[in-house]
DNA sequence: ACTGGCTCCTGAGGGC
DNA sequence: TGCCCTCAGGAGCCAG
C-alpha cells in the first residue's frame, strides 16, 4: 500500500541496518509474489555485501557487486530486520539473512509486491525503463505535465496515479495534492490549465516531502522498518473524509470512483 | 494510442 | 457468533 513517501521511509530506515552487511543465505517461505520470487536470489546472494539501498518510483534498490534486488511492497509489503531467530509472523514469505545473525524479513498478506533480480543496470529493467520522472526531479514541471496530457480525455486523477506519468503518486497523495491545487479529480487531464498544473506539481512536491517528514501515513497498516506508524495521518485534508465538513470551506466533502479508485475532493475548493 | 475493466490476494469492517 | 458483501495505500495486462 505504500507511495513514495512510505517506500522512502522504508528506505531510510534498513539502509542503516543493512549497509556493508554481508549476505549469508536467502530463505524464501512463499515465492508466490506478484511474480514467482526468482530462485536466481538463494544462487547468487550469498557471499555479496549489500552496497547501496536505493529507491526508484516505488521500488526499493538493493545493489551488490552481481545485480540488484528490486523489492516493490504492492499494497501491503513490509520490510524489516531482525535477528534470524526471532518468532516467524504469518505472512513472512522471503527472509535475506546477514553473517551477523540479522535478518531482511519481507511480510504481505497479499502478496502484491515483488523480489525481482537482475543482473545488469536496474535502470533498465523492463519494469523500470518506461517510467516518468520522479516527483522531486528538475524534469517535473508544469509544461512538462501541460504537454503529456495534451488531448486527453482522462481524468486528471488516474493521470495522475500514471508512473509514465509521473511516478510515486499513489491513491491518497492524488487526492491530497489535486485539493491542494484546487483541480476537481474527474476533470479532463487535457483540460487542466497550465498555471492549474504548475499549481499541482507545487502541491504534489510539498504533500510528498511532508509526507516523508512525517515518516509517512498509516490508514490500515503501514508500519516503519522499525515498526512506527506514519504520522501523516493526522494532516490528510480529504482522503477518507467523506461527509466530513472540509477544512478550507465547510463544504460537505465527496467520494466517487475514478478508474476504480476512491477519490476525495471538496467541490467549492476544486473546479 | 487511449481508455476502462479485470486481475492477483488476504483481511477488516459493516449490515443483518 | 457468523455469514456475506464491499473495500483497501499497486499496477500489469487485455479487449475494444
Amino acid at each position: 500500500m505504500p507511495e513514495l513517501p512510505e517506500v522512502e521511509t522504508t528506505r531510510r530506515g534498513i539502509e542503516p541496518l543493512i549497509l556493508g552487511k554481508t549476505v549469508e543465505r536467502v530463505v524464501v517461505h512463499n515465492a508466490s509474489l506478484r511474480w514467482p520470487v526468482s530462485s536466481e536470489l538463494a544462487i547468487q546472494l550469498p557471499g555479496q555485501v549489500v552496497r547501496a539501498v536505493q529507491r526508484r518510483a516505488k521500488y526499493l534498490l538493493l545493489k551488490y557487486d552481481v545485480g540488484t534486488l528490486l523489492i516493490h511492497l504492492g499494497m501491503t509489503g513490509h520490510l524489516r530486520v531482525a535477528p534470524f531467530c526471532s518468532e516467524k509472523r504469518k505472512h513472512d514469505h522471503v527472509e535475506v539473512v546477514f553473517t551477523d545473525g540479522s535478518s531482511l524479513r519481507y511480510n504481505d498478506p497479499r502478496r502484491f509486491g515483488s523480489f525481482l533480480w537482475t543482473a545488469g543496470d536496474p535502470l533498465l529493467h523492463p519494469r523500470l525503463i518506461s517510467l516518468g520522472p520522479e516527483p522531486f526531479d528538475a524534469d517535473f514541471h508544469a509544461l512538462y505535465l501541460y504537454r503529456r496530457s495534451h488531448g486527453r480525455k482522462l481524468a486528471v486523477k488516474p493521470f495522475l496515479m500514471d508512473a509514465q506519468v509521473v511516478v510515486g503518486v499513489g491513491n491518497i497523495y492524488a487526492s491530497e495534492a489535486l485539493f491542494r491545487a484546487g483541480i476537481a479529480p474527474d476533470k479532463a487531464a487535457g483540460k487542466v490549465a497550465r498555471k492549474d498544473y504548475a499549481k499541482l506539481v507545487t502541491a504534489v512536491q510539498e504533500i510528498l516531502a511532508q509526507a516523508i517528514d512525517a515518516g509517512g501515513t498509516t490508514i490500515k497498516d503501514f508500519a516503519s522498518a522499525t515498526g512506527e506508524p506514519g504520522y501523516f495521518t493526522q494532516k490528510l485534508a480529504v482522503y477518507g473524509r467523506a461527509g466530513e465538513a472540509c477544512l478550507v470551506c465547510g463544504a460537505t466533502v465527496r467520494q466517487l470512483r475514478l478508474g476504480q479508485r476512491s477519490s476525495y475532493f471538496c467541490p467549492v475548493c476544486q473546479r
